[in-house]
DNA sequence: CTAGGGTTAG
């Protein structure tokens, strides 16, 4: 059974089975790994096309350009996105009559609006085809390519109907209103909600409530914006639901606006809805971003009082609080403490407490709660790998670093590529490291990372010193890879 | 249609 991937229908049952390892939160997991495998296809199959040399499609269906990329997506059950216009040609000459449908698929077909940097991508590509002509064309064409053209529509069909006496009424305004949503201009939306107040139509807490929830995914509202929104809204009568405080909440804290979020929980409370648990982690989070530690454990008890019950992700938020101020003694309590309440620490709990061991450059103890995480069954992750690895180094311990190094590379997890210049960097400064500095390098290098500059400069330093490394051995860590 | 919505990392 095929089944669109991003369906909530599809995996909603799944969820409360699944809750490991994927976060159940991030559905459009199983969307990017579909768009991943679908580039990976059509990326072999336009390769594919290239190659004169394929037996049976002896010189490949350029028409065929533009069905490939669909059926490379087809498979996955998700439609194309922008960047597979952009990998299509690779090859211009070749590939140049199979442009013009993919440029109407694009224009009429595709539901997105088409990105400026494909068009930018496509005349660059007639350019290179010494097509000038064509590259001139579509430059022109480019507005047609903007599927607002048909709502910039809207205004004169509007002022048209006005002439002729027709009333624009609540459903009209219903329409338009959702359409400003699809394309994402929520501004535009609480403008015409406004006409529509002034109009006469009484107050539609249903607008009221798709604005809360559009915010977080749109630009052209600024929080403070949304925040006069919010108010004027309350003002002619929206009575908030606990989805439009919540909602509400959770833009304000991704805005880093953790005090209005706080003001918002307590209108909440007056409102007589009672927040959940869900509601005051985000609070509390939004507080600890701006550094409110007094508030935080205000806040932390008063929850305890109203008698909800703190999950992993809100002792993790306090828990990272404590860490913030370098209370790492107390965020370990917390840990012990939650042992006792039977609320299972995991690798979120560990790593925070692991960040903030290596900021105080205790790795001894960091060390010591790694162990701990095996033998509590909590595995380690990338994160936890980096952040161990990064506080090694911080404090100069290369060789502790070069064998957790080596750990990680056996599990194929890499660190930040800052990492591996500051433990090459280290390792030439001690002259007696240098044939291990060039080994990581090269080692490095095969896995495709690409040394600093100032790495360079002290691997070239100290080759001097060096018999053994001569300019070929440089030359070929520059060679192919 | 009774869940959804939330945590760390440079």
């Amino acid at each position: 059974m095929v089944r669109h991937p991003l369906s909530k229908r599809g995996n909603k049952y799944l969820r409360k089975f699944m809750k490991w390892p994927h976060s159940p939160y991030k559905t459009s997991w199983h969307h990017n790994f579909g768009e991943e495998q679908a580039m990976k296809n059509l990326k072999q199959a336009t390769l594919e096309m290239g190659s004169s040399q394929h037996p049976q499609r002896p010189n490949l269906p350029y028409p065929f350009l533009l069905s490939t990329l669909l059926d490379s997506f087809k498979a996955y059950s998700i439609d194309p996105t922008p960047k597979a216009y952009t990998l299509t040609p690779q090859n211009p000459n070749q590939h140049l009559p199979g442009i013009a449908p993919v440029l109407d698929h694009l224009k009429h077909l595709e539901k997105f609006e088409t990105p400026e940097s494909i068009l930018v991508y496509l005349i660059r590509f007639y350019g290179l085809a010494d097509r000038v002509q064509d590259a001139v064309d579509l430059f022109f064409r480019i507005p047609r390519f903007r599927k607002r053209e048909c709502l910039e529509m809207v205004p004169r069909i509007l002022l048209k109907s006005q002439h002729m006496n027709i009333h624009v009424e609540e459903s009209t305004f219903r329409v338009l209103i959702r359409a400003l949503f699809r394309i994402k201009k929520v501004g535009y939306a609480v403008k015409m909600l406004n006409c529509m107040i002034e109009d006469g139509c009484g107050l539609d807490e249903k607008i009221c409530s798709l604005i809360i929830s559009a915010l977080c995914e749109q630009k052209d509202l600024t929080s403070v914006e949304a925040l006069v929104v919010w108010r004027d809204m309350r003002k002619l009568g929206f009575c908030p639901g606990v989805m439009d405080y919540t909602n509400m909440i959770r833009f304000l804290v991704k805005e880093g606006r953790g005090m209005d979020s706080f003001h918002i929980l307590n209108q909440q409370k007056q409102d007589g809805i009672n927040p959940d648990i869900v509601s005051y982690t985000m609070v509390l989070s939004g507080i600890v971003a701006e550094g409110e530690y007094v508030m935080l454990g205000e806040l932390f008890d008063e929850m305890l009082v109203i008698g909800l019950i703190p999950d992993v992700y809100t002792y993790n938020v306090y828990i990272n609080g404590l860490c913030k101020q370098n209370k790492v003694d107390k965020a370990l309590q917390i840990v012990a403490s939650m042992e006792e309440l039977e609320c299972k620490s995991n690798v979120v709990t560990y790593n925070t407490i692991l960040g903030a061991l290596c900021v105080a450059g205790d790795l001894v103890k960091a060390r010591g709660l790694m162990k701990e995480m095996g033998w509590k069954g909590v595995g380690h992750n990338l994160h936890t790998y980096r952040i161990v690895l990064d506080g090694l180094v911080g404090i100069g311990e290369i060789g502790e670093a070069c064998l957790l190094l080596e750990e990680m590379l056996e599990k194929c997890l890499f660190p930040r590529s800052s990492t591996f210049d500051d433990i090459i960097l280290h390792l030439c400064a001690k002259r007696t490291c240098f044939t291990e500095a060039m080994e990581l390098t090269k080692k490095m290098v095969a896995k495709s990372f690409v040394p600093g500059s100032s790495t360079w400069e002290a691997l070239l330093f100290n080759s001097g010193c060096k018999v053994g490394y001569s300019e070929t051995t440089f030359s070929r860590l520059l060679g192919p890879n």
